[in-house]
DNA sequence: CGTTCGTTTGAGCCAAGTCAATGTGTGTGG
DNA sequence: CCACACACATTGACTTGGCTCAAACGAACG
């Protein structure tokens, strides 16, 4: 696809824009270079499924560029989102057979991905890139329970309103007058699946926060949120 | 408390009766002499917590007996719990400052902690102890997500089926018409607060399942599982 | 034996789901 | 460039599963 020449390889990692949110942050220039051995960039254009729920976990992968997510689905086909990944995330399931969920790119991406095998295998000679991986896997999981508490407990209004602070919080640009603009990465039946609802009741809870001048809806994909305070409010 | 002396503190892990299942299982004599050293026996009795939601995380444990529930309160006051933890497993929020969520005994315990940072640091020292730790937070934050597809996807009826086949899998015994026997330790209000519903649709899914002949209720916190394979239809 | 706490049952209601129609971009081929 | 198709989004009418409120029941315990 795009493999550099041998001898310009070790210049891939050193020039990633992640270099330092991601786990190989804490790694010495000789471990860049063996990790630059075994992992190769890859792109993805948006739609596209890296990963299939049940199916053998041959890759993980660090988010360079984009947004994906991790969704299952339930035994009449609903469709749930467990979690989305965004740049300097790491993405799949070491240290087990299947993945548990499937993979799609929502937005064009861009990813560094491994052999699973090679990845464990470097992981455990390397303590510090564990450790790294640790922290963000109990990051991960904290981030997962606060969201089963959404999902057991709030209603559509506030699902939606702590949905829309999240993605202010992760994907929104500030303007001068206190409002801000978030371009959704999700259409509104994925957003429903992330918040356990439907297309319906996510369409008629965006029109009501709309009517109560809370938001701006500037096209189908693009919010602006005029007063976060109340939407923290809602949310509780 | 129960502090043994010096010299035979060395035992205490050797006699542990999850010597072989717990994040320490992989140390060697003389780490297991230091874990020792640093760690310490607590008994809890049902009801008693262990920490709150919001405070400062000062410790960490391994459970090795009883059962905890992990949760946390919604901004309206409802209770949603995150978790259940059984012998075993890993009790607690390393690396991090604050405690995401409560944790209380269901059943009198015993578990073995340690102060966080002292964990923190014996931890980062030694890497097999670390390992052993990723892979179970992955574990748990698998287990975590695919109960996400339970409250966000699926009925009340299902979400009992699926519940009554986990307890069975993890505190039931198998009689020899085929049928299992779960002793739960919990109460209606706290299953209700597992699966996201209120104690009435408990009661009353409960006694549905009954009505249909899937289950017996021997006592209030005695189920029996009479066809198992019929849950499992229900729960997909 | 009465009190208490957890559980079950009943009646009514409402939030969110379902089903169906209409609206709104967006891209495509004539 | 327009017209048509198609996918996505909104709105409306109706239904319903699970919640709320309230009462009755039952086991455990002083």
């Amino acid at each position: 696809m795009e493999e550099a020449p041998a001898s310009s390889r070790h210049d891939l990692c050193q020039a990633c824009a992640i270099r330092n949110q991601a786990i190989c942050s804490d790694l010495d220039p000789r471990e860049i270079g063996i990790l630059n051995g075994i992992g190769r960039r890859r792109r993805l254009a948006a739609g596209e499924q890296l990963m299939w729920e049940g199916h053998e976990a041959v890759l993980v992968a660090n988010v360079i560029e984009g947004i994906l997510k991790l969704s299952s689905h339930s035994a009449d086909g609903k469709e749930q989102i467990l979690g989305l990944v965004y740049p300097s995330d790491f993405l799949g399931r070491p240290f087990g057979e299947t993945s548990p969920y499937g993979v799609e790119a929502l937005t064009d991406s861009h990813i560094c991905v491994f052999e699973r095998r090679d990845f464990e295998r470097f992981a455990r000679e390397h303590p510090r890139l564990e450790h790294k991986l640790l922290e963000r896997t109990l990051g991960e999981l904290d981030r997962t329970r606060r969201w089963m508490l959404l999902l057991g407990r709030m209603t559509a209004e506030q699902k939606l309103a702590s949905f829309l602070i999240e993605m202010a919080d992760r994907l929104g640009t500030s303007e001068a007058d206190g409002s801000t603009t978030v371009l959704l990465p999700l259409s509104r039946q994925q957003i429903a699946d992330i918040l356990g609802l439907t297309v319906e009741t996510v369409s008629r809870q965006l029109t009501q926060l709309r009517a109560k001048g809370i938001i701006t809806l500037s096209s189908r994909r693009e919010i602006r949120i005029d007063v976060i305070e109340e939407l923290q409010t809602i949310a509780g």
